[in-house]
DNA sequence: TAGTCTTCGTTTAGTCGTGAACAAAGGAGT
DNA sequence: ACTCCTTTGTTCACGACTAAACGAAGACTA
């Protein structure tokens, strides 16, 4: 190793994060792309080659001056885990620099167990071991809660019934790796701010349709997190005056109108599908040409069209990406959100830009995964200890001294 | 002038705008506050010394070691204007750099007219003339509408009938300053931000009531302008399924149902006031016991906690500032308010504080002045050229080279 | 076939900022 | 009085970064 000094250079995981992200660079589009001097770049290149963290690769043809030299990434290096956390199973991936996935695996779990932490930690550390990547920069949770200590890793969640339960101490020593955690919206909106639909955007909404109703929110390129981590509880919008009552204790709420339960309720209720019928029953009914099925998604549609369309002119952002299981049914969901946005929405908004993303069901673990991707991004250390650890491992892989 | 070099140095900028905003601080408390190391600010306080903008005060009494000497402001040095735009009025205030009021003035102005930006500028100059500091930094403007372009100073406002004013470029020539402009409930914002309830404070929401509903939102210590600086636009959340048509298009907003003037149609309606009463009579009416009057304040307060407590479930803020010049009647919203908000809030925010701001019309015009103050504490740059333009002011105030 | 232009990359000299060690100035216990 | 502790402020050596000048390598022009 050179003979940096030890402590975590920024700058040189900017580097390798940028390549990573957007494939081999020039050292000129470098300086643009992070706002350094072409002289800094020409110093840490040289570093990095120096390291084998990098190569030169091909010439990039000419375009009216001297071509430039492309910069990739020496293969094989860098990679990280994403995991998703849900009351009855886990997705797990791993993924390179660039967001791609190069392994996934589900495997069930019960979150209410009394041994679920335990359960969890071998089941990531046996993924961890497994890896194809040279390095794992680091493990990545979503989960639906929020965590009340960054450093720590101590999670709240009312849907798997945790409560302070120190899950990133716990991966951590399992793992022997960075573990970063966060809400699950957030972490899909950091996933498609960097990777997906809302690259180079630094406004968006990130929409979630799954049993309740989520939003995540970028604004000026950074995640809105709130005072304690909260924000985006779109589901709780209040929409109906003298709605019914919600999970919440208050009347009228968003998701209790077009939450997944909310659906069900309904279709069992006008008889579209049995008693006993899921949403599954109802997505299919609606799917093979069932009208009144049809209608339950596109009068949610409406109602959640008027919400996003509240949103939009509260946040002003460029572009709406809806994502989630509930998406599957979107072609009835349109019918009615559709106009409903452009109908309720500012003047100058009308045109707003709407993605709905086919969905995978390992989409909100790679969204986890970016959460140890974008550290190196980070210019406020948000991510805090784990993130620098991270930079670390970009740097200083396997703490090796000799060259 | 010292030798330093002629390019701005964000950091001295940086002191001085601290000491103005907190008074007079020991150097350990500069490097705590401003994130400095203690060597950085010898350096930089002493060069401040030798130019004379900065004096050695008072020691502070020792905390069980050495004891602190405190630095202050060169008295009668620093301050800016501030402009509030209105259809038929100008508020206009000259502020210190700790944000205290020293000049106030109120004209006459109709937005509408042909000559309305010469008589701006007439006006604004005329008041730039009697300053009573030495140095003016610069010009905030706060205006209902939209900026176009920072740079440019380039104006939309619908409510003042503007389209594509070059309102900055025409304020700049006039009066040689530097010119910050912005939506009003913004610059409101940041006034709390800086010298307000929300010192201190990462996520706040500002609620402002006026002819409309306004919000200013505060998310990470940044205020959120969304991608077109159009963000805020809380009287436009749709809250009734078939509510009145709104001016905006759509039906039920929430400006439709409680905006001043539904609230006098109202109370007309309803024979509280006559034909001709406005929203004056109404506040009258309230204040000496009239109960159907006070019955149209709380019931549209208890729309606007509704309103406000979706938000506070989606952006998670710590704080709401309620201010304009409806809040007047406060005391009978908040008949409705209070309940309604937190009963309609998710549990963990229940006991979310909320902070009336007595009103002072001249509020709004300090508001637009904390645009100019504000601008050293932007990283960023977000302020552009025109913040460049006021930093510079603070470090070479009159371009004068001899010491 | 030069000459000019554009873009890329490197070198150099100097500025900005930091960590660490240290001097200064008081309080508190013995 | 003496020592120890805490906090303030300074000095010094060093790393990070930049601006500006320059060399390199192609395209375009005439």
């Amino acid at each position: 190793m050179a003979l940096t000094s030890a402590r975590t250079d920024a700058n040189r995981a900017a580097i390798l994060a940028h390549i990573g992200a957007h494939g081999a660079t020039s050292r000129a589009d470098l300086a643009r792309g992070l706002q350094l001097s072409p002289a800094l770049i020409t110093k840490l290149t040289r570093d990095l080659l120096a390291d084998g963290f990098i190569t030169e690769r091909e010439h990039s043809p000419s375009r009216g001056g001297r071509p430039a030299q492309l910069l990739g990434l020496a293969t094989g290096s860098f990679g990280a885990v994403g995991v998703k956390v849900a009351p009855d199973h886990l997705t797990l991936v791993e993924v390179g620099l660039g967001g791609a996935v190069s392994r996934t695996a589900t495997e069930p779990f019960d979150a209410s167990d009394r041994m679920a932490l335990a359960r969890l930690t071998t089941v990531v550390k046996g993924f961890a071991e497994g890896a194809t990547h040279d390095i794992l920069l680091g493990v990545g949770v979503g989960l639906p809660g929020n965590v009340l200590e960054q450093s720590e890793g101590i999670v709240d969640s009312t849907q798997l019934g945790w409560s302070q339960v120190p899950l990133g101490s716990a991966l951590r020593t399992a793992t022997g790796l960075p573990v970063l955690i966060d809400n699950n919206v957030n972490a899909l909106a950091l996933a498609e701010s960097v990777f997906g639909a809302g690259r180079s955007r630094e406004n968006f909404l990130v929409v979630t349709i799954g049993t309740g109703i989520g939003a995540g929110i970028v604004s000026g390129g950074a995640i809105v997190r709130g005072q304690s981590g909260n924000a985006g509880e779109m589901g709780h919008l209040p929409v109906a005056e003298d709605g019914p009552e919600c999970q919440c204790g208050a009347r009228g709420c968003l998701e209790s109108l077009i939450g997944q339960s909310a659906l069900i309720a309904r279709a069992r209720r006008e008889g579209i599908i049995g008693p006993d019928g899921g949403i599954a029953a109802l997505s299919s009914a609606a799917a093979s040409g069932d009208h009144a099925a049809q209608a339950v998604f596109s009068a949610a549609g409406h109602l959640l069209g008027r919400a996003v369309a509240g949103v939009v002119n509260l946040l002003d952002p460029e572009l709406i990406v809806i994502l989630g299981e509930g998406a599957e049914s979107w072609t009835h969901w349109a019918l009615g959100f559709e106009p409903a946005l452009r109908g309720a929405v500012l003047p100058r908004q009308r045109a707003i830009e709407v993605v709905v993303e086919g969905w995978q069901d390992d989409r909100w673990a790679q969204g986890a995964a970016s959460l140890v991707l974008a550290t190196p991004f980070d210019v406020e250390g948000v991510s805090g200890e784990q993130g620098r650890l991270v930079r670390e491992r970009l740097i200083e892989p396997a703490s090796s001294d000799a060259p």
